[in-house]
DNA sequence: TCCGTATCAGAATCTTTATTCCAATTTGCT
DNA sequence: AGCAAATTGGAATAAAGATTCTGATACGGA
């Protein structure tokens, strides 16, 4: 009966993501996004209600599809420790090699809105638990029990330092873009991680190796 | 010859800095800037310019008042080990037992203003390199002089990671203000930092003793 | 005393905002 | 064919936004 959509609404999804995502959500007026959604007033309304659920949806959407998807990726690699420390390269990498700026729309969101709204305090909430829970400190769990993390690695707490190490990378990629700042963070991550290696175990960078290697 | 002003105006800063700080700048009208500042339209537009002038000066005042008052309290302490500890405590009391949920002023600013504005993006690159620089690094310095904190320690990397560790904290403070989860980032930072300790050298929690110790 | 400036209190302005409404048109389904 | 729903393009609305303007009043110094 109805008349089928003639806009792909993932399609125009994603753009509202994107002008949300660089600019903020109060900065983000209804014109800016029509203009990069190439829709109709009355489709937004329509498709998506109003401004706030469609912040919502788009939120949602970036944590499923940007985030969730790239930790799902990244739980399948052969090697979990290099599955994190690939995390973290990747990130700096994409700000000093490709320019990223945009930092991350989670991190953005959780710090203009998330105090103030209940509902998208629990999407970003959620989306920072399941980044340390299901993958720091599975991938941790799993580096211990195949021998590539030493076992003094506390999977809880480690996850937690990660998830930490890794927002203040993100935060600081917007204002100091800087390849020594970004890769000493990443470098950070390495030295979090010890690998056990009983042969020479005294070669971490910074701090690292834990005493129980001794004997 | 001009009357006098009625007003402080480091007092009314202070009441639209908290405005800002706690909302946003896009988020803040000026009406409810005048009604915590507590001074007229005229009076407002007469001592700052514009809103977003007086955006800049609540910034600069709480780097200044704030931000930089604090690190140059700590870093007289005597221990230059516990001035950097002591700021990642202080940080997660602050949250946990007085429920401090605004996070840092200069954060929240670093992700919705500083990446489409210049004036702010100064303030907030200074500010950071500063924390960095002036405490951290200066700090871990000091300690490797002094014998508090163990030569392994390079001072650059170790200081980049720490201002990346305490804005993650503050970041998740806001969102999820977990004992458990701060205090983890908290012992982090006490990991990074391994005093020089040739007596006992295996006690360090999670993965911390250099090394070094070794024999 | 009087000038210059800062106050107060509020009206006026002009822009932008989100949202609703309209009328005409298109399309899919029964 | 004809109903139902989604489109287009734009007007209309109603509120909130920042900023300016108008007087009247208060005060400090020359």
């Amino acid at each position: 009966m109805p008349r089928k959509k003639e806009f792909d609404v993932d399609v125009v999804l994603d753009k509202a993501m994107r002008a949300f995502w660089q600019r903020g959500y109060e900065a983000t007026s209804l014109n800016d996004l029509l203009d990069c959604m190439q829709i109709q007033r009355a489709s937004l309304y329509n498709a998506f209600g109003d401004k706030h659920s469609l912040f919502l949806e788009t939120l949602r959407r970036y944590d499923v599809v940007c985030r969730r998807a790239e930790i799902a990726r990244r739980v399948r690699l052969p090697s979990s420790r290099q599955a994190i420390l690939g995390l973290f390269r990747d990130a700096v990498t994409a700000v000093v090699e490709h320019g990223a700026r945009n930092g991350c729309f989670l991190i953005n969101t959780a710090l203009e809105l998330a105090p103030h709204d209940p509902k998208v305090a629990k999407v970003v909430r959620e989306a920072f638990t399941h980044m340390e829970q299901k993958f720091f400190r599975k991938m941790i769990e799993k580096g211990r029990a195949n021998g590539e993390i030493d076992k003094s690695v506390i999977p809880s707490t480690t996850a937690r330092a990660l998830l930490s190490l890794l927002i203040g990378l993100v935060v600081l990629s917007r204002s100091r873009p800087e390849k020594l700042l970004l890769q000493s963070i990443a470098k950070q991550a390495e030295a979090l991680l010890p690998p056990v290696d009983k042969a020479a175990p005294a070669l971490a960078v910074s701090g690292a190796a834990s005493p129980l290697f001794i004997q």
